[in-house]
DNA sequence: GTCATCATGTAAGCCGTTACATGATTGC
DNA sequence: GCAATCATGTAACGGCTTACATGATGAC
């Protein structure tokens, strides 16, 4: 679940470790707090199986503001990584240890990392409520038919944790907390459906690049994307 | 946590682990499937702790004189019965269990054991969620001003997580997934006004029919006066 | 020159899982 | 007798956390 987060973002911008447990952290709707100690530990995995890799220091938001100064270091810092991690295994330790290897290191997606990201959102269980948050807020670089099938996998697993109305026998506060479960599989149903419906509206039209008429906040879903990728 | 869901079942009854086990997989309203790989060195843990003994096959709350002596065997003779009676009219047969064998070992909750009940439900932090469900489930145990203290405390870690509207500028999709969040949110803070406001009122929270007085779910940020009892 | 922050890692450990091993009871 | 279910456990492993160790950068 750590590379999905890591893949996902690092498909919108280069970032460096730290720069990326902050955003996972910032990232709405999903509460994941990642640690260091998993987060390098995966960016090592995900380097090692090709998904991702050191690159220069520069991320997408970079303004080209005379990095003569600063910033050259910072450059040189990650190139000397870089050429570290080229040269061979990465931890030299031992006698002479990181003398020269303590940079920052952004990482950047790879084409197999893109493909991994993919295989992530559209396989494993629906059942995962954090991993589904997660699958959503990436899913732009699916297909429509795909999301359609994403949601609605995810739908039918919702719908099948409401046939659980045991005994009736409920102490009063465990009665509460049943209901609250009742209410929220419902609203995230409905939200589904929501999701749904958007998509399906997003799929059919063929030009329609909606914008002003969809001024109403209410359900906000519009998918105003239908990028050319159907 | 799973010794929080073990002591507040076997607090309204003695069970045996695999039962204990189909218990808490049905537990409504809180998704918890606990594997026996956890469960049994759980249950010895809390035994070695002093939080549960084995007794004598006995479910639902029987006076806590334990024969112990020779009437073991009485009970395992008992207790099959009463199984065989539930699956249907089956004749009783009387086979023995050998006491050196492997045999059914039950579990019933020591005074101590209640303690530590007790302490996890009102210590700990608001944060997890699941654990949060799991403790009202079982919080008949508390006082109203325990219950009360409890229920403001998730209230007031709810409240604290809406204020995380990151930058604006955001997918279509993670933006649904950010707006999901924040009606889970306030669907769940209104559960908790509820369960509140009932608790003041000293009746039993029976859902949604609970208050018409406190129907503004809107802007649900607005501190329902919790500084009464501090 | 020292403190806060940025930045990258390793080590130990917790909490839980799956897979495996064992044995008793019951139904056919 | 044999299989299904009930019942209890152990072993190996996985993911993630905290705590620790290291070092660079910049502000004051």
């Amino acid at each position: 679940m750590i590379e999905l987060a890591i893949l996902g973002l690092l498909d919108e911008a280069d970032l460096h470790g730290y720069e990326l447990r902050k955003r996972l952290g910032e990232l709405p709707g999903t509460r994941l707090a990642v640690s260091f100690g998993s987060l390098y530990p995966a960016l090592n995995r995900l380097e090692k199986a090709g998904h991702v890799k050191a690159v220069s220091e520069r991320a997408t938001p970079a303004p080209p503001l005379a990095p003569m100064s600063g910033s050259l270091v910072g450059e040189f810092a990650a190139y000397r990584a870089r050429r570290a991690a080229e040269r061979g295994e990465r931890g030299e330790r031992g006698a002479a240890p990181r003398s020269g290897g303590r940079a920052k290191k952004a990482y950047g997606i790879t084409d197999a990392g893109r493909r991994r990201l993919h295989d992530l959102i559209v396989e494993g269980d629906a059942t995962d409520d954090r991993a589904f948050a997660l699958k959503v807020a990436f899913c732009q670089h699916l297909t429509s038919a795909e999301r359609l099938t994403l949601f609605e996998g995810r739908r039918a697993e919702l719908a099948g944790r409401r046939r659980s109305a045991a005994p009736g026998r409920l102490d009063t506060y465990l009665r509460s907390v049943v209901e609250r479960d009742h209410e929220a599989l419902a609203a995230d149903i409905a939200w589904l459906d929501r999701l749904i419906a958007a998509e399906r509206a997003g799929a059919a039209p063929t030009g329609a690049s909606v914008t002003a008429s969809n001024a109403t906040p209410d359900s906000a879903v519009g998918p105003t994307d239908t990028g050319g990728t159907t």
